[in-house]
DNA sequence: GGACTTGTATGAAACGTTTCAACCGTCTTG
DNA sequence: CAAGACGGTTGAAACGTTTCATACAAGTCC
């Protein structure tokens, strides 16, 4: 039942363990003769090699760790489909795993990947300070930072930049005239919701005159909070409310959208709206959302790039930070009305 | 810089190699001052296990391989938090792998997991014969099938009846009183459109009457064929036009949704809608979508048991086929004109 | 024909664990 | 007090590879 080892395919093949590990490594370095033997031999034992065996006496991997908050969200499984196409080009393979926003289970991962002795490890975290992932990077592992802001001295990063993402939601709704416009998002914690809140008041701010941005405040970045904010605008006074929305997110663009026809204001008409992270969905809604893209893919590629340059260049290996320009998608709910 | 070894800590400890490894893996099978003396001598050490060294020694590694079709795809996002629930349970990773519905890529992920000796491989096969999968349970390695139908003697499966789920729309949309009904979706070569497809059938034959059910054939599952649907509803002849739409797929079914609405027919009041998979945006759509839900979840975290069933069983384990059923969510899309 | 090179093949020593028989005190029991 | 049981520890042999120094044979060159 056991799965056949090198030495019963040496056997077989009348060679030497060594030349049999010679076929699978440097096959041009065994004549053509006895390699077609060993081959033969191979497929009819059903060799398979063993990697731990491989990894432990070579002492490397041909594996890198890829740990995300949510598989679940679409932005995750796109980075990390770059990743993939980066791995696979230099004969990587990427083991995904979830950390489902939760420390422990984080940390279980991280544990593992390290006992794998991964290559390098490529990691959105949890908590931005983080003293295990420190250690492990002590140890050794080549660390690379995803869509985190943090910039951090013994590691590399890429991330999109927020604030400019903020700020080209609001220009483009100043642009179309609007004057009183809303930034709806929330926790403030969220550095990405901090960073797209500061980018749009910024903007507003240059625009002056009577410009201004007021802050809707969620509680988390769904749909449904999405439609009590709609419930909240709609409160408002509407002489004094404001006819242009700037969401956090897509989720929530999606639920203000729906409270607002619901109770019969029309998109773009008397509200326009802009979301972030262009979600297939965006472009599916019952009145096409304007939305900021990042470049998801890219992101992955870029970062599984840095990583497997830091594998190879090894100590010598400079850090670098890599921001990208997230890129405004413009569509019917944010048209001049 | 090299990650210390069991030897290293057992030489700082002053105990031998063996009870470091007790240590390890039965501490209560070593004294409380020794225990500590090694454990200390670890910390101080950075000590890190050796996965690879363990597995080629125990000849078992704790990882199970889930191979899908599409990361990016919420059913089997759901599905793979089901599988590391159940993993987590007893102790096992998962290493997710996402084929993407590629033939090479597929084979190369299973030739990475039967080298890695992974305890148990659950996958959703790109195409249903896969003579090489075939070889790697001839070897031995355990395999569950997930969401796919063909029912093989020499492993388990799971899946869910979508025979059942298209009845559910069918018997549903008849009993609001409709009487013809149509179905939309395609490739007719998608076993799944076409067991849905039947389940409806075999309904609306039993109702009798002038009970019908006519056939909207669509190229793909996706948003924009939802709106050539619509168009091609919108020209038939509004006497003979169905009045009820069962979609194989909830982004058909939005699609569909957003045609009819935008050239001025009401749902559910001109037109009844059903669609499939319950997604998140079914419910956050313009009019919420009614949908037949599949137990995603569910699924994963059975298949992963069944496996880890098998794993423990070894030979005298028995195959079985899990056959789940799926659930209507009715909502505004299909209520009574 | 001796001294190199070149191209292949070999054998044994690692790699870092787990596992297990053996050992040594100390305690219990009849 | 002898015999056995028990708790704790040890040492060495595996596991399946890779790696490397070595060996051998066949050319090539002066």
């Amino acid at each position: 039942m056991a799965i056949a080892s090198i030495k019963e395919v040496a056997q077989l093949a009348s060679v030497s363990v060594g030349t049999v590990s010679n076929v699978l490594n440097r096959p041009e370095a065994v004549s053509p003769a006895t390699r077609e033997r060993v081959l033969n031999a191979m497929s009819e034992l059903g060799f398979v090699r063993n990697e731990s065996a491989r990894a432990l006496r070579s002492g490397r991997t041909r594996t890198m760790g890829l740990v995300v908050l949510d598989v679940t969200n679409p932005f995750f499984t796109d980075v990390a489909k770059g990743v993939e196409a980066a791995a696979d080009a230099s004969g990587m393979i990427v083991t995904l795993c979830n950390s489902d926003q939760d420390g422990p289970r984080e940390r279980r991962y991280l544990d593992h990947l390290e006992e794998q002795r991964v290559q390098g490890i490529l990691i959105t975290p949890v908590e931005a300070r983080n003293p295990h992932l420190e250690q492990i990077i002590d140890r050794g592992t080549p660390v690379v930072l995803l869509d985190c802001r943090t910039r951090k001295r013994n590691r590399c990063s890429v991330a999109v930049d927020d604030v400019l993402g903020g700020r080209l939601a609001a220009e483009h709704l100043l642009a179309q005239g609007h004057r009183r416009v809303a930034f709806a998002g929330g926790p403030r914690s969220i550095s990405q919701v901090a960073d797209r809140r500061r980018g749009a008041a910024a903007a507003v701010a240059e625009a002056g005159g009577e410009a201004a941005l007021t802050f809707l405040e969620t509680p988390s970045l769904s749909f449904t909070s999405g439609r009590h904010a709609g419930e909240q605008l709609l409160e408002t006074d509407p002489a004094r409310r404001p006819t242009a929305v700037f969401c956090a997110n897509d989720l929530l663009a999606l639920g203000l959208l729906q409270e607002l026809t619901a109770r019969g204001l029309r998109v773009p008409d008397d509200v326009a709206l802009v979301g972030y992270d262009d979600i297939d969905y965006a472009a599916a809604a019952a009145v096409p959302l304007s939305s900021v893209r990042q470049p998801r893919e890219e992101l992955g590629k870029v970062a599984a790039e840095l990583l497997l340059e830091e594998i190879d260049e090894g100590e010598s290996h400079r850090h670098r930070h890599v921001l990208f320009e997230p890129e405004l998608v413009v569509r019917a709910s944010s048209a001049r009305p």
